[in-house]
DNA sequence: CTGTTAGCGCGTTCAC
DNA sequence: GTGAACGCGCTAACAG
C-alpha cells in the first residue's frame, strides 16, 4: 500500500481511501492512484481489512455430509449463486457423517470469522451451531430444522412429499408397500416416513414393521436392502425410497430379480422416492418421485442469511426484531411420473 | 484472549502460547490456561493469527464452471479430502463459463490470501492465473495443462481414452462415426476430438466435417446435435461423446428415435463416450465409456498443493528447485462396457 | 519458564 | 482534501 501511495505521489491514508471508493479524495489525485494500484498490480490485503473492521471475512461457511450427493452439490451451487451476489464467498466442509469433524468444523468456521454458516447437520446433536449462534455468527439450517434453539431454516415437505407418493401407490391397488430409508437419525429420513406411515394409516393400513429398512446411506446398500424385501415370503408389491441413493439402489435390485426380458423389467414391483435426480426418466421402468427444486433449497438458504446479514449492518430498531425472530420457508413438492 | 490469560492469571503471552502447543510452558499453567479457555469457549482469530504470521490464510481456492456438473463435484470432494489433511478449507468460486468472473475471482482468491489455487479454467486465456503465480500464490490446474507460464498440473489422458473409444466403435465394424464435443475453447474437447480422429486415421477413415458437432455444453443441446446428425441422408451408425453432458443428450435422442420396441431402443446405433456417471448401467442400450477416477483428479491436485505448501515452509536449498519444476500428472483412463 | 515490546496491513479518528 | 497517530488480535524477538 505504501508503495501505490509513494508512486502516486501521496500518503498511504489516501491510497486507502481511494481503494475503499471514499469520495472524499480529489478526482485528479485519485486517478494517479488508481493508476499507481493497477501499474503494481496491487489489491489491498482482505486479511488486514477484515482484522481492523471487525466484521467478517465475506466467507459463508457450508456445512454438509458428501459433496458427491448431486442433492448436496446443487445445494452448494444454489447457495454460493446467492451469497456471490453480495461479494460473499462460499467455504464448503463436507464432514463425510461424522459427528465430530462436524463439531470441529463450525468451532473452525466461527474462529475463520466468516460471516455465517449455512448447515445440514448430520445428526441431531446441534449444540455446536446454538454455540455459533451464540457466539454471534447467523446460522441457517438447511433441510432439518433447529433442534434447541432459533435460527433460520429451509425445509423441503418432507412429511407431504412422502404421504403423497405414497398415496399414489396405494390409489394403484398396492397394499404392501416397502420402505427404504436413511438411518434414523435423519431428520428427513423421519419425516418421510411418518409421511408414508400417514398415507398408509389414512387408506385403513398399519405400517408392518418387516417392510421398513433404515440405514442405507449408499445406493449398494440399499439394493441389498430390497433384495431382502423381494425375498421375503409374502414380498411388498412396491417400494418407496426416502431419497435419491435408495431410490437408485431399489432400482438395480428390481432391474435383477426382474425377468431377463426387459420389457418387463422391475418383475411388477412398483417404484416411488423422494428426490428427483438426472436420468431418472431412462431407467426403463415407472418411477413415482417426489420432486422439489433442490437449487432453490440452497439459494433459499443464502437469501435467508443475506438478510441476516443486511438487517445486521443496517442497525435500524426494526434490525433487532427481525433478527430476533427466527424464519422458516418450506420448499413445496410435486410428484412427477417417470417412464410410463 | 487477555481475558482467558486473566482468568488463568498468566499473561496474554503465555496464553497465546498454550493455545499454540508451545511446548516451552509448564504443565500446571498450561492446564490454567486450556481450563479458562474452554470455560470461556475461547478459540484464537484465526484472521489476527493469519495476518500476524504473514503467511496465508489456510484456504485453499478452487475455481471451477459449474458445480452442478458431478464432474466437478467430484473434483471438489477430492480437493477437499486431501487439503483437509493438513487442516486447510476449501474455498469454491463457480464461474459459470464467465472469463471475467474467473478473472475477478482469482484476484479476488488472492487479495484474501489464499495458500493456493486449484483451477479449472474456463478458457485459453490463464493470464490472471499466470498473474496469481508471479503474486506468489501457488496455482495448480486440473484437466488443463497451463498456457503460458509454469504450473503444476493434474491431466487426463483425453487423447488416448477417446483414441481407444472410437477404436473400439472401429473394432465392431462402424465406418461412420459422429462426434459430439464441448465448444472448441474447452481444452478436453479438442484434445478428445484429436483422439476421435486419430483413431479414424489409424483405420484409414477421414474425418467427416459434417459428422462432428462441437459447442454443447448441456445435455438438452446434445440431444437436439444428436438429432440431428441422425436425421442426416447417411446418418452415422455410431457416435462419440467427449464429455457426459454430451453423452446423456445423445442416449435421450437414440432413445426417442429408437422404436418403440424398448428392447430395441436406440435403433442399433451405438454409443460411446468420454466419463463414466451414476446410472450409465441403466440405461437400457449398449454403452462403451472411458472411465477415470474423477476423485483422484482431485486428489491429486490437492497433493500437488499439499507438496508445494509444504517445499515452500521447508526452506531447504531442495526446496527451492522442487519449487522451480512443474510437475504434471495424467490419470490414466480405461474403457468400461455398459448393457450388454 | 514467563512477561514486555513491537508490528503484521489496514482504517477510524482527529488535526491540518 | 489530506496526513499522523493509534489499535484491531495475535505472536516473533528479545529480556528476565
Amino acid at each position: 500500500m505504501r508503495d501505490v501511495a509513494e508512486r502516486a505521489g501521496v500518503s498511504a491514508m489516501t491510497a486507502s481511501r481511494v481503494l475503499r471508493d471514499d469520495p472524499q479524495v480529489l478526482p485528479a489525485t485519485r486517478e494517479r492512484v488508481r493508476a499507481a494500484a493497477t501499474a503494481l498490480g496491487y489489491r489491498p490485503n482482505e486479511v488486514a481489512r477484515s482484522l481492523r473492521l471487525g466484521r467478517g471475512t465475506g466467507l459463508v461457511g457450508l456445512v454438509v455430509t458428501n459433496l458427491a450427493n448431486p442433492f448436496y452439490s446443487r445445494l452448494a451451487l444454489g447457495v454460493d449463486s446467492v451469497v456471490a451476489e453480495h461479494g460473499l464467498k462460499t467455504v464448503i466442509g463436507n464432514t463425510g457423517q461424522d459427528l465430530d469433524a462436524e463439531r470441529e468444523l463450525v468451532a473452525d468456521l466461527v474462529a475463520r470469522r466468516v460471516d455465517g454458516i449455512i448447515a445440514v447437520p448430520a445428526g441431531a446433536d446441534q449444540r455446536h451451531l446454538a454455540a455459533a449462534v451464540s457466539g454471534g455468527v447467523p446460522v441457517v439450517l438447511a433441510s432439518r430444522p433447529p433442534e434447541g434453539f432459533a435460527a433460520d431454516c429451509v425445509l423441503v415437505d418432507d412429511f407431504g412429499g412422502a404421504r403423497d407418493a405414497t398415496a399414489r401407490l396405494l390409489e394403484r391397488g398396492h397394499r404392501r408397500i416397502g420402505f427404504l430409508g436413511s438411518p434414523p437419525a435423519v431428520h428427513t429420513g423421519t419425516e418421510r416416513l411418518r409421511g408414508y406411515a400417514a398415507a398408509l394409516t389414512s387408506a385403513g393400513l398399519t405400517v408392518d414393521a418387516c417392510l421398513v429398512r433404515q440405514g442405507q446411506t449408499e445406493p449398494s446398500q440399499a439394493t441389498r436392502a430390497a433384495a431382502e424385501l423381494l425375498a421375503l415370503p409374502d414380498p411388498p408389491t412396491a417400494l418407496f425410497c426416502s431419497n435419491n441413493r435408495n431410490t437408485i439402489g431399489a432400482f438395480r435390485a428390481l432391474r435383477d430379480v426382474g425377468p431377463k426380458d426387459v420389457g418387463l423389467r422391475g418383475a411388477g414391483v412398483a417404484l416411488a422416492g423422494f428426490d428427483d435426480f438426472e436420468l431418472a426418466d431412462a431407467l426403463g421402468l415407472p418411477l413415482t418421485l417426489v420432486a422439489y427444486d433442490s437449487d432453490e433449497l440452497g439459494r433459499a438458504a443464502g437469501r435467508l442469511l443475506n438478510d441476516r446479514l443486511h438487517d445486521r449492518g443496517s442497525g435500524a430498531a426494526g434490525g433487532r426484531a427481525t433478527a430476533g425472530e427466527a424464519r422458516q420457508i418450506v420448499v413445496p413438492t410435486s410428484l412427477v411420473e417417470y417412464g410410463t
